[in-house]
DNA sequence: CCTGTTAGTGTGTATATACACACCAAGATG
DNA sequence: CATCTTGGTGTGTATATACACACTAACAGG
């Protein structure tokens, strides 16, 4: 059972993430929170439905992972709300917060690939993304 | 940034860990929790540092992480706590849940292996294993 | 206009994760 | 014995995750 993939895979996931934020850390931004404002970031006024999609992370989970950066500036949310679609927009600062912590997102990046090397990683992420597919059907 | 290393994982981390999760959810077991009950029942009398070691889990995680499975009696904490070395031991309980949840774990994680291969999997399994102990260096 | 349906959204609750910090026990040193 | 250090533990706070559920807007059909 130590060969569970399941257990293995939130292992090594864990160790990157604590890598990951080691690095983002001074910036004020979160592992999670760089691939958000990365998709706010290269398109505007995403619904919520939309943008948890693109992320594949449930939407519930988006909800709640959106409101420290609400709250602290970084984007905006319009729109009806509560049964009305809304509107997720990346703000001023958002964008450059992300700008100045993209140095610090490279380095951590190239760290980690470094480890495999790019080509190994790449079929890597390639095979998990198939494998993920296939569990949701 | 699409190709972030930590968010591609993260992502395939949580569909798995859905998928674990829709097979054992009706024992009442979560996915983090088979391994630890794993560890527990081959040995007993682990003392925190011991098994968060053990696990690649930060200690303080775990112990946040017990706490359920020792409110339903699934596993026991003994000794001094706050200072002194405790021990902690899967319960009668414990061992009988973890062997009827066994059977829903397995037949998840074959659903899983089947969709890369054995041999693949194992493969991804090994380069992450490393990747991450490169990464605690 | 009214009502039923559906699609989009948010909440309640519970677990998972981890950094910074505080606490206490036990042995070492004086 | 007193104190000092160190190693093992737990807590405060914050984010991450997701299932079950509730709510509301918008549209369809009468």
């Amino acid at each position: 059972m130590e060969n569970c993939v399941c257990f293995n895979l939130r292992w090594v996931t864990r160790a990157v993430t604590q890598f990951f934020d080691a690095e983002l850390r001074r910036h004020g931004i979160r592992p999670t929170q760089t691939p958000i404002l990365g998709a706010l970031a290269a398109k505007p006024g995403w619904s919520m439905e939309e943008l948890s999609d693109w992320l594949g992370m449930e939407r519930t989970t988006l909800v709640r992972n959106l409101r420290p950066l609400e709250r602290d500036g970084l984007l905006e949310i319009t729109g009806a709300g509560r049964g009305g679609r809304v509107s997720v927009s990346i703000s001023a600062k958002g964008r450059k917060d992300l700008e100045k912590a993209m140095p610090a997102w490279r380095a951590a990046q190239q760290a980690v690939v470094k480890t495999l090397g790019e080509h190994r990683w790449s079929a890597i992420l390639s095979d998990l993304d198939r494998a993920a597919l296939a569990l949701n059907n």
